[in-house]
DNA sequence: GCCGTTTTCGGCCCGACTGTTTTCAGTCG
């Protein structure tokens, strides 16, 4: 529903609709992707959909169309005119609704490969506002784009998978299903999903009935193999879904092979070559008779081979097999480890809540401390706190934290924006006040290398600025390609005492394992957040904790594993 | 399109930057 909607929206804003339609349409489907109400349940009721702030009389028949006919009137009409694939090009850098409708009024182009083709053909710059510059720049972006759109997301994939999960142990043969391959090792991004199924109608002689389950699995719109135990099929949102059936004694053998890494399992088994065995996708076996050691599960292979059970996240043979051997794998930070998140928003800004209903949310979490911190007045789109709202916010902040009665601390705090020289855009008196100042930069708009990361560098020489930030591209929409000096940052940071934030919201590019194993390396303290908008991206914090998993950090390497007082003092001791 | 209301229609977040112009439209956050 929200994903036709906001489509809705691009394919009016493409044909030059009315601008307040057309984020009538953009705000129903937030509203719908943040309600908590059954939609399908009450999509009779139209009554009780315009309770939804956002759905009026218009968009509550939209929503019943949709769900009566999985689309709705308008975005039909409209594809009579454009073409669906004329979304994908806007959501290159530069491309916007105008320039799309002047491609496709002129010369007909409808998608990337079209346009492409244009560039190379030096048909774009006869176009009126489009010269060399924005054809080197879409080219650029083009190519972008064809290296991050064949990932998918990790909580994308992991929705998926969970869903497809109920489906398959709703099966009486079926009793488990658990995702492997880079899913389960807490890849950012993930190419495809593997699933492993187990359960009395998966061993060999009795399998066939549970295949022909799998693959009546309604969303799928194309099976692209179907074998004795293995289906692979692909999904309407275009993820490739990959599902093996497999007896019991074999379980953990095709766990361990199918979580991968590559390199991992290559090394496993030259290991347990060396040993006297052999390892497959089915069992551990002896070298000489064949006989089976191990199979059913994972911790009775690694432990054959003399080896401690490796955590899915640490299989990236980056001396992971050497540590086991030797008892000496890193006790990894667990999300339980996180006693706060200290990046939130509220309607201040733009987020969706309030402070009270952040505060509550989180100590439902079982946090112990929560900070706000609302964006400053250079994001003027999204009604930025300006110095005298900042301290009125501060307030109102510090009200909340009283009503909480000591369950919860509410920390006052501000996202600033880092200019181009440097500077922040709050007056150092008021970012005094703050508990926590994360700087983050929101501009990238043709920056180079050099000049983003010296803007972060100088930065943080402000001793109010205690958390380093991410830099973010257009908000929610687009993937900003940008590129960062890391290693000069975080050895800045390091020198400084300045704190690096890795944020857990899985789209956007942030700190990656390989950042996050430098920033360890070089001592540099690390705060996990979530850069929550709403109350249900809290619960994003564990993907954050798996890409900390991933770069071996422990509980004592995170600053906020620690009570909010201790925070507070780690964070002071750069001010 | 929605909302709130002075129940019938007007208001609905904006400032900076870019590349193309030869005064500004389009994109970005």
């Amino acid at each position: 529903m929200c994903r036709l909607l906001a489509e809705t929206a691009d394919l009016l804003e493409i044909s030059g609709g009315d601008s307040f339609r057309i984020r009538s349409y953009r705000n129903a489907a937030e509203a719908v992707e943040s309600t908590t109400l059954e939609l399908s349940a009450i999509a009779e009721d139209a009554k009780k959909l315009q309770e939804i702030p956002g759905i009026g009389k218009a968009m509550a028949a939209n929503l019943l169309a949709i769900e009566r006919t999985g689309t709705l009137p308008m975005r039909e009409e409209l594809l009579t005119k454009y073409k669906a694939t004329m979304l994908e090009l806007l959501r290159l850098p530069g491309m916007g609704p105008k320039s799309v409708n002047s491609l496709w009024q002129a010369l007909g182009i409808a998608d990337i490969d079209a346009l492409e083709a244009a560039i190379d053909a030096g048909k774009l710059e006869t176009l009126p506002r489009f010269g060399k510059k924005q054809a080197e720049k879409l080219k650029k972006g083009i190519a972008e784009y064809r290296r991050n759109s064949s990932r998918f997301h990790i909580d994308e994939a992991e929705l998926a998978a969970e869903k497809i999960a109920a489906y398959l142990t709703s099966f009486p043969g079926i009793n488990s299903v658990t995702p492997a391959g880079s899913l389960r090792r807490g890849r950012e991004t993930v190419g495809d999903i593997d699933l492993l199924a187990t359960g009395p109608g998966c061993e060999e002689n009795c399998v066939s009935s549970a295949v022909e389950y799998a693959v009546a699995y309604p969303p799928i719109v194309d099976i692209l193999a179907k074998g004795q135990n293995k289906v692979s099929f692909r999904l309407r949102n275009g993820l490739q879904v990959d599902v093996r059936l497999l007896p019991r004694a074999s379980y953990g053998a095709a766990l361990q092979y199918f979580t991968g890494s590559k390199t991992h399992n290559v090394a496993l088994r030259q290991r347990a070559l060396k040993q006297g065995y052999t390892l497959s996708e089915y069992a551990l076996a002896r070298l000489d008779d064949g006989s089976v050691v191990a199979g059913a599960t994972e911790v009775e292979i690694y432990a054959a081979l003399g080896l401690d059970w490796i955590a899915p996240e640490l299989r990236e043979n980056y001396g992971e097999l050497e540590a086991a051997a030797e008892h000496r794998l890193p006790e990894l930070i667990e999300p339980t480890d996180i006693r706060g998140d200290v990046h939130m928003h509220t309607d201040a800004s733009d987020g969706r809540n309030t402070i009270r209903a952040m505060a509550d949310a989180a100590l439902a979490r079982g946090y112990e401390y929560i900070a706000i911190t609302d964006h400053s007045k250079n994001l003027a789109m999204i009604n930025g706190l300006d110095d005298r709202r900042a301290l009125e916010h501060i307030v109102r902040i510090k009200q909340v934290d009283s009503e909480m009665e000591g369950r919860l601390r509410v920390l006052s705090g501000i996202e600033v924006d880092i200019l181009n020289n440097g500077e922040l855009d709050l007056s150092n008196d008021v970012l005094a006040q703050m508990d926590v100042v994360i700087g983050s930069v929101h501009s990238l708009f043709n920056q180079t290398e050099e000049q983003m990361t010296e803007r972060m560098l100088r930065a943080m020489e402000n001793p109010y600025l205690r958390i380093l930030g991410h830099p973010t591209g257009r908000l929610l929409l687009r993937r900003e390609p940008y590129k960062l000096n890391l290693p000069k940052i975080l050895r800045r940071a390091a020198e400084l005492g300045v704190t690096m934030e890795h944020n857990a919201y899985p789209d956007r590019l942030d700190l990656c394992d390989r950042d996050l194993r430098l920033a360890k390396e070089m001592g540099v303290r690390i705060v996990v957040n979530t850069d929550a908008h709403q109350i249900s991206h809290l619960e994003k914090m564990r993907f954050g904790v798996l890409q900390l998993r991933r770069a071996w950090l422990t509980k004592e390497d995170v600053l906020n594993t620690r009570d909010a007082s201790s925070l507070l003092a780690a964070l002071r001791t750069n001010a």
